[in-house]
RNA sequence: GCGCCCUUAGCUCAGUUGGAUAGAGCAACUGCCUUCUAAGCAGUGGGUCGGAGGUUCGAAUCCUCCAGGGCGUACCA
């Protein structure tokens, strides 16, 4: 038991004592040293209730407390009526034990084990590469996967496509266009056709195996084919290199070869909730509370994106998961609320269906934009964001953010492998750590020796422990909140606590004992940093 | 017009779900390498948390209104 758990159990006996209900008990960790290391309110919460000042509850509680000295040292009332508890040293120091036991498992949870847990993501159609709009949503999606995963959710990783369409018709007749003119032949390019050099790319290559047979192909059937494929292919590449695969990739295509899409329009229509108006299909939004109705088919007969996205959610609620989850990127705002009445129109639950929307990206270079666009040739794929500046601070980088704030990526930054970049700051202090461990090992300490743990008394050193066996909280808070980029803060702090303490505290000196306690610790560190930037997909390097 | 998101130090951003004196990193200035990696550490300066009300013991955080910015608001995805 924690000195945490132990402090809340004391204290929520103390509410079952006095039949207290609807107040929950609520520890936080202390900004101040001088405020112990865990607070509660609950004095003040309860003033209302019993009808006391606060610093009188604060005093019945405190009366009430058990001090047991494995779990609290010391409690004190202060300010308003805040409770302080000083957790004990000795209960630091067997939590950090339990840290090097678990090693890689720690961090990790079986609080939501037995859950399943499908999130979606990138689904870009294969018109063209992965550009860094796409980028920051795989790394979310991935991550936000990892997290869930570590928390003991059995995860799906799911890309969704469509390979039909006006959009693919012109990726096709975009390739044979320049393959005819790769051939010689003088052909105007539509400008609302791809502009891509890799479209070039496919043509030339079906030049090198067909040669000029294709020439007299009045249908881009072939051009088509190919150009999925080879883009296909090179999605695929590009998602492999930032660390991770998908598990389905579910094509738009089978719902409508099974009958789903018209199974929806069939059960809306049935529950009146669709209305025919100028040769199109409506769903009537306007009848749920949206100020507009919505198209689901149009007069030309072809579904919009609405339907078959209803149709898509529909079948991931029916296969049964406990949790459901969308990333789209804010452009995509729009189009889920009505998707999701739909679905729930339809009388299925979608409380368990979480849409996590993230801002766009801008790329800065030295404080100038740079400017992109997805139809002209100018935009910066993935893959060569990745040339540029390398996996880890590509993750790094889409991750250090809250998800809903604009994300200014910082080009020059980036590419520096220097102090200014800060996943070389966290990744040094691992890199710093597996050095001493090296030279501990050729200088004849082992890390199996029995640590005297109590020998680390120093402030730099208490204060590491704490932060160190706090890891699983917040690991378990980001999961649950899908919020990443709280992992990196918290590995940030934690490099820098550790920096800290290694400018103060030398780790192999005369005094073996200390220096035996010191590399436990800074294996704890390793451990620790290890972890979180595994949970990331990030490297944690051990020379740099 | 309407909907969602954002506004915290000169710049880029955290802020433990409502707590005690609002924190980092850049940038500026000043120190620290014959010692385990200086890709590091220490220090100085820098704030009306966009503005105004409200809720309460207590607000950067919750509610309302206003201002500024982003994204949407298609019979495109």
């Amino acid at each position: 038991m924690t000195s945490k758990e132990y402090i809340i159990e004391q204290l929520s006996s103390f509410l079952e004592h006095h039949k207290i209900e609807g107040v929950s008990v609520i520890l936080q960790k202390t900004k101040d040293e001088k405020f112990g290391d865990y607070a509660t309110n609950l004095a003040m919460q309860l003033a209302r209730h019993l009808k006391k000042k606060p610093v009188d509850i604060a005093q019945d509680i405190k009366e009430a407390f058990v001090l047991n000295p494995s779990y609290v040292s010391k409690l004190e009332i202060a300010g308003p009526g805040f409770l302080n508890f000083f957790a004990s040293t000795d209960n630091l120091f067997s939590q950090l034990s339990d840290l090097l036991t678990q090693e890689k498992e720690f961090g990790r949870s079986v609080s939501q084990k037995g859950k399943r847990a499908q999130i979606e993501f990138v689904s870009a159609n294969p018109t063209g590469p992965l550009t860094i709009g796409h980028g920051r949503g795989a790394v979310l999606g991935d991550t936000v996967a990892r997290l869930l995963e570590a928390i003991g959710y059995e995860v799906t990783r799911e890309y969704y496509f469509n390979n039909a369409g006006r959009q693919m018709r012109v990726l096709g007749e975009s390739v044979r266009l320049r393959y005819l003119q790769e051939l010689g032949e003088d052909i105007s390019f539509p400008d609302d056709h791809y502009q891509g050099e890799y479209i070039r790319d496919i043509a030339r290559d079906l030049i090198k195996e067909f040669g000029d047979s294709l020439k007299d192909q009045p249908e881009s059937t072939i051009f088509k084919d190919r150009a999925e494929a080879s883009i296909f292919a090179e999605i695929k590449q590009t998602i492999k290199r930032l660390g991770f695969s998908f598990d389905v990739f579910y094509n738009e295509r089978s719902l409508y070869d099974q009958g789903k899409i018209d199974e929806v329009v069939r059960e809306l229509n049935k529950k009146g909730f669709i209305a025919c108006r100028d040769h199109a299909t409506w769903f009537l939004t306007s009848k749920l509370g949206f100020d507009q109705d919505r198209v689901f088919v149009k007069s030309t007969g072809e579904p919009t994106y609405r339907l078959p996205d209803t149709a898509y959610h529909v079948e991931k609620v029916k296969r049964g998961f406990d949790l459901i989850i969308d990333v789209f990127g804010a452009d995509h705002i729009a189009t889920y609320p009505d998707v999701l009445a739909a679905v729930k129109a339809l009388g299925y639950k979608t409380e368990h269906i979480k849409v996590l929307i993230h801002q766009f990206v801008t790329l800065t270079e030295n404080g100038e934009k740079v400017k992109m666009s997805t139809r002209k040739a100018n935009f910066i794929t993935l893959d060569e964001l990745m040339d540029d500046v390398g996996v880890d601070v590509t993750r790094y980088f889409f991750l250090m953010r809250h998800m809903n704030a604009h994300l200014n990526f910082d080009l020059a930054l980036a590419r520096t492998q220097s102090d200014e970049n800060p996943v070389f700051y966290i990744q040094y202090a691992h890199a710093r750590i597996c050095s001493i461990l090296e030279l501990a090992t050729e200088r004849g300490y082992t890390i199996e020796q029995v640590a005297r743990l109590e020998r680390l008394t120093a402030p730099e050193e208490q204060q590491l422990i704490k932060h160190l066996i706090s890891f699983p909280q917040t690991v378990e808070a980001s999961a649950l909140n899908y919020e990443p980029h709280r992992v990196v803060t918290y590995l940030f702090e934690l490099a820098s606590l550790f920096h800290k303490f290694y400018t103060v505290c030398r780790v192999l000196s005369e005094d073996k004992e200390l220096s035996v306690a010191r590399l436990h610790l800074i294996k704890a560190v390793k451990i620790v940093i290890a972890n979180g930037l595994d949970l990331l997909g990030i490297s944690a390097p051990e020379h740099m």
